[in-house]
Formats: structure tokens, sequence, C-alpha cells
DNA sequence: TTACTAGATCACCAGCCGGTGACAGGTCAA
DNA sequence: TTGACCTGTCACCGGCTGGTGATCTAGTAA
């Protein structure tokens, strides 16, 4: 154990007052540190040292507060899943839809709309998809409780048409929408159809009003 | 400084002939290695030493064969392109459908069995989505144009019905698609509905017929 | 003033990473 | 035999990673 310590000099106090002594405080910046980098770089580069110099932190802090990188992704997975509820429930709660076809038309547009306006749910549904290690399960239930909670309180007593398997379409409809905004961050066509731009947007809004009246009667 | 090596011991070829000293089967040990490292441990973890570890060769050969860790990601993304041709070309060509829904509904179902079945597929159209860097970008082009020649070769003359975007529908189902599987690897049930059985998957093919047939006509 | 606590920082470690240069041994043509 | 060439192997480098123990310091209560 030389550590000698050549240069002692240690800059005694050199303005820089920046340590805030605030531990709530700090958590916090820890947290959107680890969304932004999640978002923006992805969720490989996201680590304990990576994650501390992009919050501007002592990485020690993180082994701290959260036990470690683990401990940050589990409380950002609580504060995703709250967002998801609030970006769904407290849509304007209005007009309740006439037929249950209008019911998943309006669902499925506003979860379009949703994505394509929030980076952080877009990169939080690749996330749960590229998964491994199951660190983000209960993010994806989140999500899943927030769309049938919002259907519980909008769809009021519509029912589905006889014969038609409406779980199994909805999350048809649901699995394209997600993935097509994902696949349009990274790629200008998704599946031959251009979606860089807003009119590629609205034929996949048409679209998909043609499939559910299709399915679930005009 | 000192790096002495005190164990000049050379275990003098003591045996394990097993340097094949054979440049096209290393380099195919490397590739191999490659694509299994991708589809079971993920895009992440794959580096230079991770993948000569694997591939049970050493690295400076993965240098000099393709240059370093890009120059194995495109061969082996040209591999994989020319596997989703194989695949979907080489169908049974058999009795040309005779609706345009019909077609439709056959190209789903093929697509769903191959994602299903086959895990390079999933895997690389989740490392698509994934992507950041765009090192994959001509994969997801190859696999758009196959799917392509296969409509081509197999529609005959069928024409979808007046006034239906076909393309934005068919991109809604085959995203739908490639998203039900890709989350049904990591989570037992998609959107609130189980997909870790075969029960699952035979509602969505239910589902998905009817879809077709909303929009194409019966 | 003093003693104490909790927040923040520092110093350091073992280990892995991507990448490079040098070398050993086989193969084949001249 | 000689020498060029090719395949495979090894040692090493700087830099970064995750993780830990010790220390510093602002604020507070006695």
């Amino acid at each position: 154990m030389n550590q000698s310590d050549p240069t002692p000099q240690k800059t005694p106090d050199s303005g820089e007052g920046n340590r805030s002594r605030d531990r709530a405080a700090t958590e916090k910046r820890i947290l959107d540190a680890a969304q932004k980098v999640l978002t923006e770089t992805g969720a490989s580069g996201l680590g304990v040292n990576a994650l501390a110099r992009a919050a501007g932190v002592d990485k020690q802090l993180i082994y701290r507060y959260y036990g470690g990188l683990d401990g940050v992704l589990q409380a950002l997975g609580e504060r995703i899943a709250l967002w998801w509820q609030d970006r769904l429930l407290d849509d304007p709660p209005i007009s309740p839809p006439a037929t249950y076809a209008a019911l998943i038309e309006r669902l499925a547009l506003r979860l379009l709309h949703v994505l394509r306006t929030e980076p952080l749910a877009a990169q939080s549904g690749l996330w749960e998809l590229a998964d491994t290690s199951g660190l983000v399960g209960p993010l994806t239930a989140s999500r899943a409780r927030a769309l049938g909670e919002w259907m519980a309180r909008t769809r009021g007593s519509l029912q589905p048409p006889e014969g038609v398997d409406a779980p199994a379409v909805n999350a048809i409809l649901v699995s394209a929408i997600s993935y097509m905004v994902l696949a349009s961050r990274t790629s200008p066509t998704v599946v031959g159809l251009p979606l860089d731009g807003e009119a590629g947007w609205a034929r996949v809004e048409a679209a998909t009003r043609r499939l559910v009246r299709g399915v679930y009667g005009a």
C-alpha cells in the first residue's frame, strides 16, 4: 500500500460549491441522468461510471442510495410505470364513443400519438423487448394494466361483436403500432412503408381505422 | 516494464494439434460464433474478446480476416440476408392463391411461422430495432426485399380492392407479427394476450385471418 | 466550543476491453 | 536447402469498468 500520493495540493475548496448536500435532489439527479442516458444512448452504455458522469455525481452515491445499478433501474421502472398511468388515464375523459369500433379506434390512435411524441415511452418499449435479465418485467405489466384501466373507464358498457376475438385483435393492433414507432426510429421505411414524415403516419392511421371497422363493423 | 515472465515453459506442442490451419474454416468458426453469441447473449456482450473466446480462436485472427468487429458484423449481415431469401423464396411454390385476401393471409401466416421457428430471424429483427450506429441497415433492406420478391412471385396478377391502402395495411400486419414474436420471447403475455403456448398463437392466427378478410373482403 | 451525523469526495483495486507487434511453425515453390 | 508466405499464438499496452474503504466537510444539536 504505497499510495504515497505525491500531490496533496487539495485545491482547497476552489469555488465550485456545487455539492448540494441534499439527498433527495441527488437521488433525482441520478434518476434523471439514467433516463436521459437510456433514451439517448440506449440500453448499452449505461454503466455505473457513465451514469455517475452523466449525473455529475460521485458513483459511490449510486451505491449508497440505490445499492447499485439494478436499484437505479428498478426505481426508474417505477417512475415510468407511474408516468404511463398519467399519460393514458389523464386522457380527456369526455365523450364516450358510440360503438366498440370507435372505442378501439380511439385507443389505437391515442397510443400511436403517445408513443410518437414521448421518446421515453418508445424507449421503454424497446427496453422490454431486449430485456435479458427480467429487470423490466414489472414495467411491462404496468403498461398493460394502464391500457386495461383506460379501456375499462372509457368503454362504458360497449361490447365487441359476437364471434370476434377482441383481445387478440386488439393485441395485434397495439403490437403493430408499437413496432412501427420503434422501427421508424432507426429506419426511414418500415416494411416498405415510408415513415419518416407525417404523410406515412397518416396512411397508418387511415389503415388502422379501416382494419378496425373491418373487424368490428362500421 | 517488469514483464520478466517467470514461466517460459512453452508446453512444446503438447498434443492439442487443434490449430486447423484452414483459413476458410476459421472464418466460418468466427461467423458461427458471432451468430450464436448474438442470438443467445444479445447485441451487447458481443466484443472482440468475447467473440474470440466463443469461437475458440485468437482475437488477432478476427482483425486479420475481418478487419475488426465491424467486418464480422457486415459479413454476418450478408449471411442473414441470403438466409432470408432462402426461407421465403423456397416456400412451396404451389397453388397460387385465389384472392388478394388469401395471398396476404398466406404471407402473414408464413412470416409468423418463420419468425417463431427460427430464433435467428427474430433476433435479427430485434437487432434492427435496437440498432444505434446503423451497422444493420443493409440487413433490414434485404428482408424487405425478400418479402417483396415473395409477393411478386406469388401474387400473379392479383390486385388489392380499390380504395384500400394495401401497403399500409400489409405493413401493419407484418409489424404486428414481428412485435408479438419478439415480445413473446421475454414475456409470457403480450398486451394482455397469453402467448406462451400454442393456443395463444392460434388465436393470433385466427384474428389475423379475420382482419385480412375484413379489409380485403371475404 | 464541541461532538456527532450524513452527504460528498477521493484513492485505489482487480479485471476486462479493444487493439498491436512480434514470433513460432507449417507449407510450398524455386 | 533456402526463403517467402501463411496460419496461428503470445505478450503486452493504455484505458476504462464495476466496486470498496477511508477520508473530508457542511450542518446540527448539546
